[in-house]
DNA sequence: GACTCGACTAAACAGTTGTTTAGTATCCTA
DNA sequence: TAGGATACTAAACAACTGTTTAGTCGAGTC
């Protein structure tokens, strides 16, 4: 529910409870009133502001791309010197994301799914990929595999005790991907 | 919908057409009416047989677990000399499966998603990958980045051209991951 | 041949859904 | 300061949801 002393506008609460909530449970398990609770205004505000809400999800999602556009450029801009360049995009993604942010989970249900948002937001992210691999098959390669933690998360927590997302976690995933990998990058 | 001489049991056709419109749209935009309609008997039919939507459910996810286990032991049993042991296990599950089976799509659902029975089958899947792996995280590992052709294969298709789950691009994946790898398996 | 039981249906039911309506309050501008 | 837009709400709405009810039909049993 949103407090009184919540700066954000109305509109903007009502976007970020949303993409909280469609990432807990799935926008289709997420009600309009719920929203409308969680952001502390009504239900018929919800659709005022933004028309229904199948066009508040696209906004969610363009909003959840362009986020993620904005770290990407940054990432380009200047390089972090403790990425070692190929290093995982969760890892990138973790390091300047709030440890609470929803955004993680909402890509997990973007890009498997049938929205074309996760679609464009994979090619988005293979055409990045693409720049450090000598193939086409090896960035989408890389790529997956880099996804994968992402999207089976709480299932590797499950089995290995270790969110693969926290900072140990990652360590030590990406110290396996390592060692599995070839060096090799040209 | 059902045709005439459809041989299967009501409730077994139920089964079946739950099990392909989940796996097509997800089980929240699947109505009981639908489900009715595609086994060609009324929506109380349904509830008839399994007692709720829910249940109906559960008993999908049970008979799509049921069908992996009896592959896997089928697998256990006489391991595929085409397999190199460490192959895909997308691959061993296409070489089993009819080409329009849903059982793939449907796992694609059931093993990122919070139903208990994707975080049963994940540790099943994970503890028959500890057999061949040196250590629990390497396990993890190769498990999840053989999934993940699984979960994104419909994003792969769209960059690549090739769906990795058609024998040629399985074929092509299953490469690119013996480039990348070492071959280190003990 | 009455009786039972399971498969099966049409219709009704109650709750929930996204959305609309009609209205109030608050702000900006001319 | 009048007026028109904008933010916002409570209530009503129609469509759809899973489920229940009341009943028909047909195969098997005594």
């Amino acid at each position: 529910m949103r407090s009184v002393d919540d700066d954000r506008t109305a509109r903007a609460a009502i976007r970020d409870e949303a993409l909280r909530l469609f990432a807990l449970d799935g926008p289709d398990r997420v009600t309009v009133r719920r929203i409308g609770e969680a952001a502390g205004v009504s239900a018929a505000l919800v659709v005022h502001h933004f028309g229904s809400k199948e066009a508040l999800r696209e906004t969610v999602d363009r909003h959840v791309v362009g986020l993620l556009e904005g770290i990407f450029d940054e990432l380009a801009a200047n390089p972090d010197p403790a990425d070692d360049g190929r290093a995982s995009l969760a890892d990138a993604l973790l390091r300047r994301l709030p440890p609470d942010s929803p955004v993680p989970a909402y890509l997990a249900r973007l890009l498997p799914g049938d929205d074309p948002a996760g679609a464009r937001l994979f090619r988005r992210l293979f055409e990045a990929a693409r720049r450090h691999a000598p193939t086409p098959e090896r960035a989408a390669f890389l790529l997956v595999n880099d996804l994968a933690v992402l999207l089976l998360r709480h299932r590797i927590a499950d089995v290995l005790g270790t969110d693969p997302l926290s900072r140990e976690g990652l360590a030590r995933w990406t110290a396996e991907a390592a060692t599995g990998y070839e060096k090799g990058r040209t």
